[in-house]
This record gives structure tokens, C-alpha cells and sequence, in this order.
DNA sequence: GGGGACTTACTGAGCGTTCGCTCAACGTAG
DNA sequence: CTACGTTGAGCGAACGCTCAGTAAGTCCCC
């Protein structure tokens, strides 16, 4: 069966930017959580049917073995993020400038709306190999879409970075970090971290306007400050 | 027992950017390397002592129980950071350029060195709330450290970001990262990454003359170009 | 519209294995 | 003779997973 959300794949304009509530079976959604909370080795099988309200055995009529859910949940969420991101790199059309913060803001968007899906990628070492190698070059792919349209900025001269490689892959591990400390209930809203994981990003990769303080970029804010850094929990 | 590394902290200028090759206890030795490639529930305690070539037992008598292994080891590892760290920054005097850079280049450091041990902070969330707790606490003091300096060269008109906070967490963030994908056998020396991530620091917490490129940081390469990112491997 | 064939979603029981951990006993070095 | 470091044997509990069986629905044929 393996049922999977809708996908959200309508192709309206900055359709990239909506979440509706996570839609998931809700098999994949219990183990989500139960993954996030104890890991997956840290997770049994019975626990997982027991957040469900279900026996073990009605759980591998749905899914194959342990594994699969792992698999799922986590196959689901790349597709979701490359997807997303690719929208609105093709929104944001051929401006390299503009590319990229779209690319960035809708990476952290999903990292705080999606946030315990995207923190199921600290499990990777769990996937069997043939899992893994599919989830890790669908990562790779996303990375590598990053880093054309910077080295294009780089050419065009908006970028300065000596070392793209390097920046990007900086910005791919702030963004993912996002899904570590995020909480809906904290001081930043999710478009609130993006819009600032933009401005960082530009001034990691080098973005000489970034830096020099000429974006100004709109803070609306829930506090006055900037410090408290909400729930600064470490992990699940 | 709990045998633990003698720590290196010899108060010897710069020698903080020396390693010993890691010497621990045997068990935390073999104990790291499990955990790093199967994470903490995934490790059983037979195939610790497998590796360690001793039996169950013998285990358990040099250390109280298989979450002692693990709490042992990261408190080791983030202690050590610190204490690099705080040396990296009393060295640096008072300039908060010269300490933000001196810290990063420490941290980095540490992550490439001691890739192992840094990269079992993946696993905090197996730790019990207590050993948690110390863990986290000491993890929030280097991010404190790391702010004041940021938010001191802020005043002083050195960075210029507006939001100090996240980009601390932001650079922080960047730098465990290097943790999980850094290899001695890839292309590039830890030194070299250090470096690199001091520039995409800068960068990130808004140096202009990092961003304008007027910060020239020799770069060595042990391969021309930079694209090729080593091994990419998720992880363990 | 009644009935056989098949599917979907699920259960209780339990398989064999492995888990973290313990205990009594042992050789050896000082 | 004592303390240290280790061992073989094994505890109870939990593990991932499977089995045979069943109630309820859907389907199509006549």
C-alpha cells in the first residue's frame, strides 16, 4: 500500500511557500514521531502499534518490515524539499541572486514547517544501503542545483566567494540545522527564520549588499530582541 | 576507572591547534566507533566487548552500564572543544575579530580531528536527561562565548549582521557539521578547513572585508579546484 | 438481488533471537 | 592473602517478525 500525502503538487505560483498540516497514513506519522523521539533503533516495532491503537501484525500489512517506514518517511520528505525547491527556483527564474534566495528560503520553510520530518535525516545510518544511496542522491542533487546557480552569481560577480563548494555545502548543514532547534511555539515564525537564513546565506556564499547592511530585509518579530534563542533543546 | 584521555592541556601557546593521535580506553575507543557507525541503541554491549576483544563482563567492570560509555565520550569531546576554545580565545586577546576568528578556526579544528567523537553528538538524544542536561549546558556556554565576541564586534562595527543570535547558532551549526563529512583521506587538511570555515564565518556574521574579498587567506590545496566535496557519505 | 469469490484490515498467539545486565568463580600480581 | 581483572553461564525481558484465522466489505455473475 505505502500511502503516501497528496504531495501538495499544485503548480500555482509560490505554491512552494504553503503547508497545509502534515497529511500523513497515520502509521508513518506515529512512527515519525516515535523516530524523532527515541531514534530508530531506540523505536520497537510494538511501540510504534501501540501510539497507532493497532497490533504489530496490522502494521506489516501495511508496510513491508521496520525498515520500510524509515525508508518512506524519509524518501517522502527529500521529495517534498527538491521539489519545493525547484519550484521556486523556477519562480524565482534565471537572476542568480534570486534563485538562490528562493532556493534558500524554500529549504528553511520546510525545514521549520516540516521540521520532524527533516530531523528524521540525522538517521540516515540507518538505511539499509540501497535506501540510503537513493536518499543521498537526491540530496546530492539539491546541492548541486545550489551550487550552479552560485558559481552562475559568482560568474555574474554577486557572489564572492573564493570557495562555492565549501559555501554551499555551509549553507545545505544551516538550513538542515534549522530542524534541530525549531519550535512553532518559539519567538520566530517559520518565514520569520527563513527570510533570516536568507540573509545569512547571502552572506556566507558572499554577497558583498548583504554584508555591507544595503539589504534591508523586513524583521517583523514576535520579540524585541534577537538573543533568546526559544527552545534551544538539542535534539528531539 | 573511567579512564579517560589525558585531555592534552598543556597551557603552551597555540597548542590548542595541536592533536595527539586519540588515546582513550580501549572500551570508549571501540565503544565510539560503534556507536558512530550503528548509533547508540543500534551498539549492543556484546558487540562492544567483541571488538574490544574481552568479554561482557569486563565490561561492566570498568564502566557502570552502556549509557556510562556513551555519557563518558561526549562529555569528554565537548569539554575538550571548550577548553580548545577558551584557549583559541584568551590567546586572541581582545580584539573580537581576531577571538571570533581564533575560536571558529578551534572548533574546526576539533571537528576534523576528532571527527569521531564530535560526530556522537548526533546521539545527545540518547542520553539520559541528567548526562543530557550537563552536555547541553556546556554546549550553550561555547555558543554564549562565541555571541558576546559576535555581538562585541557588532559594537564596534566589525560584523555587521543584524542578527547576531542566529548567525552565532548559524556558524556553530557550520561547523559540527564539518563533523560529518570531513575525511582525512579527502582533499582537503583539517588546517585547510578550519581556514576555510573562518572565511564563511565571516561571511556569515557579516565582515565586510571578508565578503569584499579584501581578506586574502592562503589557501593550499591539495587538489586545484574546490568542487569536489571529498566523500560525501551522510554520515557514519 | 442473492450468493460465491475475493480483498481489505486486522487479531491473538508465539516463533527464535538478542537485549542489558549479573553472579559466582577463577588465575595472577603484589 | 588480598585486590584486580577477567571469565563462563545464564537471568528475565524485549526484540523483529510470522503464523493461522476472521469480520467486514466489494465485486461480478446470474
Amino acid at each position: 500500500m505505502n500511502t503516501v500525502p497528496s504531495q501538495e503538487t499544485t503548480p500555482s505560483a509560490g505554491h512552494w511557500r504553503s503547508y497545509a498540516p502534515l497529511d500523513l497514513h497515520p502509521i508513518l506519522m506515529h512512527a515519525m514521531r516515535a523516530f524523532n523521539e527515541q531514534g530508530y533503533h531506540g523505536t520497537s516495532v510494538r511501540d510504534i502499534a501501540g501510539r497507532v491503537g493497532v497490533t504489530v501484525p496490522a502494521l506489516y500489512y501495511h508496510y513491508e518490515n521496520k525498515q520500510a517506514l524509515l525508508a518512506t518517511l524519509l524518501e517522502t520528505s527529500i521529495k517534498d524539499v527538491l521539489d519545493r525547491c525547484r519550484a521556486a527556483a523556477r519562480e524565482a527564474g534565471d537572476d542568480p541572486l534570486a534563485r538562490f534566495c528562493g532556493m534558500v528560503e524554500s529549504i528553511v520553510l520546510y525545514m521549520a514547517h516540516r521540521r520532524q520530518l527533516a530531523f528524521l535525516d540525522t538517521e540516515i545510518r540507518s538505511l539499509e544501503p540501497q535506501n540510503r544511496a537513493r536518499y543521498v542522491a537526491l540530496r546530492d542533487y539539491l546541492e548541486h542545483m545550489l551550487l550552479d546557480t552560485v558559481e552562475e552569481g559568482r560568474a555574474q560577480g554577486v557572489f564572492t566567494t573564493p570557495i562555492p563548494a565549501d559555501a554551499v555545502r555551509s549553507v545545505l548543514v544551516m538550513c538542515q540545522g534549522v530542524a534541530n532547534w525549531f519550535r512553532e511555539d518559539g519567538p520566530l515564525t517559520a518565514e520569520e527564520v527563513a527570510e533570516r537564513h536568507v540573509l545569512l546565506s547571502l552572506g556566507t556564499v558572499g554577497h558583498p549588499a548583504a554584508v555591507a547592511g544595503d539589504v534591508v530585509l523586513p524583521f517583523p518579530r514576535r520579540t524585541p530582541a534577537g538573543r533568546g534563542a526559544a527552545s534551544r533543546a538539542s535534539s528531539g
